[in-house]
DNA sequence: GCTTGTACTTGAAACGCATCAAAGGGGCCG
DNA sequence: CGGCCCCTTTGATGCGTTTCAAGTACAAGC
């Protein structure tokens, strides 16, 4: 059980101990039938390279650290995807911290990341928008995901400000005379979209808007007990187009509104917001405003990437996606394809659907860069 | 932007290596007044510890790695999240690395992580049941998750045949005649499970069994197709039960038979397997067996840290949860919130529907251990 | 004032590897 | 046969820590 180190496969393979290194780093140096000797011999022996001392010894890994708040968001996941697809690309390896919502451990698994001589780290904060400004002036490159900073440091982040207006010109689009807003607008992210559904119905003052408060968590529940409320008042009083600030919260209404007989999307339309496959890849498909949460990671990883490359202290640099593209039915395969998160079933049905123009059922990616 | 290091520190601070070095790991052998000298150099001059030299120099780690095959399965993400509360009970840090379907990076971050001086390491392999025999010859503890094998070493897998078996019974108890499973058994938990429906069906001759192969990914498309061959059959041909393999499967299929205006649960029931919150918490509910994703995660945990506590050689030693439970309408609200990646809405939504017998809304965590 | 003990602190020795200047070996040309 | 050059291999050095035996300072007891 006792561990075989580089001096080991180096005695047993008669060569010296460079010369291994040698065989694990630059195999090009060696002489063909060395190289052989020696991998034969690190089989025999189970030899495993010791990661830590290589770091030690040599510098950099080649390898990223991810810190996510939760891992089962779909959106967290999203990012995670891109990123490990656009790090692979480069030949680096990603490692994934669970923070669990959780700022202490958030804090500690960054540090960590930050010890492990990893080659850059991206983090997709909680809370503050303005975080740690001490993890900024770290000397691995750090790169912060859907969040804006105003501190200097490099950041990707979604423009959700734009995806409230894409929801909003969506209902607009389909003739509604009363909209509800459900959801609290708890997180930075959700009150842009807020404030992007407001700033849509401005020029619209016939239109009746309406938020309503969802309770703490945004949950399905909070989304169903609305979903009910709505459902229980006079058929006058009752909007004809919601919109869940969150996919999950929109899927809680759909859920109670359907229970209580009333028709989706026939009598209300229900849109979401999120992209989030945790809530729309059931059996009822759902509208919903897509962030390109595969694009900030990957996106991450390039800023990474430049700031490793050019080896220049990191310059204030900030990346926004999603502001431009407003088409709302529109889904462009490719991009879904490289969400690959995206089931290829999803696809079709999203398609088909929206050529029918039946909205309920459509995919929106518009918010897509 | 260069790096601090201890020394740095110990000559800012007029202390001793040492002695900052006791500072980090052994605070209670300083004197309180050079504690606090030195903790005010460390954050001043922004101190990051090495973890490399620090491994390098201590030896273990304390903290554990996990490959997973894809991020985006919920029941990967369910083994993650025990994994995860688990270490850190323990005071572990978890790692997580997505091996992204590929056997190859699979095997790359397994000796990554061996590499890294892990104090122990999980994976949930892709394929061959016995894994990699080499690598249960390696000196840091290893567990394999959701898969059985011979080898010697430690594994903790859900009994699918249990599974399967639950799914005919609950499909029996529903007064089935004409059963059709879905899916393509392409993975050994796959065929256990039709193996398990098959050895429930054997004792009722009369009911009718059909095995429909899915295409090769077991996608929801694949479902969607097959869902839509079953509503084209005339209606005395058609199944009044139809297993999913898969829950996304399930899923597909009921997107067909509800697209095409056949009831579910009204004409046809449709239930799955897999406890995949991806399938399942959007607006439908779905019937299915769920695998305890998160009780493996623990179990896996568990297992490495009684490897590590008696430093004894790995012995073999097996755990398969699951194959007790049966009840199948039954929700243990405490089950599911030791689940954590279920939503509190579903058990609302669960308890409800269990208790009026609809059995295509219900949730069963029968398998549950 | 000397001894013994206690409470901290010190600094040198590993930890396992990558690096790189230098040495070795062989072929080729003159 | 000697000199050169190129290809390959060598092994000492240092990476930033932890650890631990050895050291220092100070207090109490005689």
């Amino acid at each position: 059980m006792a561990k075989v180190k580089i001096s080991d496969v180096a005695r047993e393979a008669g060569v010296s101990l460079g010369t291994v290194s040698n065989a694990l780093n630059h195999p090009e140096k060696l002489r063909p039938e060395t190289l052989k000797l020696i991998n034969e011999t690190i089989n025999r022996l189970g030899y495993l390279p010791n990661q830590s001392a290589r770091q030690l010894a040599g510098g950099a890994t080649k390898s990223f650290g991810l810190v996510l708040p939760r891992l089962d968001h779909g959106f967290s996941l999203q990012i995670a995807s891109g990123a490990h697809n656009e790090a692979r690309k480069h030949g680096y390896d990603l490692l994934i911290a669970n923070a669990d919502n959780d700022d202490i451990l958030e804090d500690h698994y960054l540090r960590y990341f930050m010890g492990t001589q990893m080659s850059g780290v991206m983090v997709q904060p909680m809370a503050s928008p303005d975080w740690h400004p001490a993890m900024t002036k770290m000397p691995v490159p750090i790169v912060h995901l859907d969040i804006h900073c105003s501190e200097p440091g490099y950041y990707v982040a979604a423009d959700n400000e734009a995806q409230g207006r894409i929801i909003a010109e969506l209902a607009i689009a389909r003739g509604a005379r009363h909209i509800t807003v459900v959801g609290r607008a708890a997180f930075m992210q959700l009150t842009l979209r807020v404030l992007g559904i407001h700033k849509a119905l401005a020029l619209h003052p016939d239109i009746k808007i309406e938020v309503i408060d969802a309770g703490e968590w945004n949950t399905a529940a909070d989304g169903y007990g609305i979903g009910a409320q709505i459902a229980a008042r006079p058929a006058d009083e009752r909007p004809d187009f919601v919109v869940g600030l969150t996919d999950v919260l929109a899927s809680g209404v759909i859920s109670a509104l359907v229970d209580k007989g009333i028709a989706v999307p026939g009598q209300v339309r229900v849109a979401g917001c999120d992209g989030n496959p945790l809530a729309w890849s059931g059996s009822v498909p759902l509208t919903t405003v897509a962030p390109p949460g595969y694009e900030i990671g990957r996106k991450g990883v390039q800023l990474l990437m430049e700031q490793i490359e050019n080896k220049a202290p990191a310059k204030i640099k900030h990346i926004r996606v999603g502001s431009a593209a407003r088409t709302v039915t529109a889904v462009a395969a490719e991009d879904i394809n490289r969400q690959e998160l995206v089931r290829p079933f999803l696809l079709e049905r999203a398609s088909t659907q929206a050529s029918s123009q039946t909205d309920a059922t459509a995919i929106n990616l518009g918010a897509y860069l």
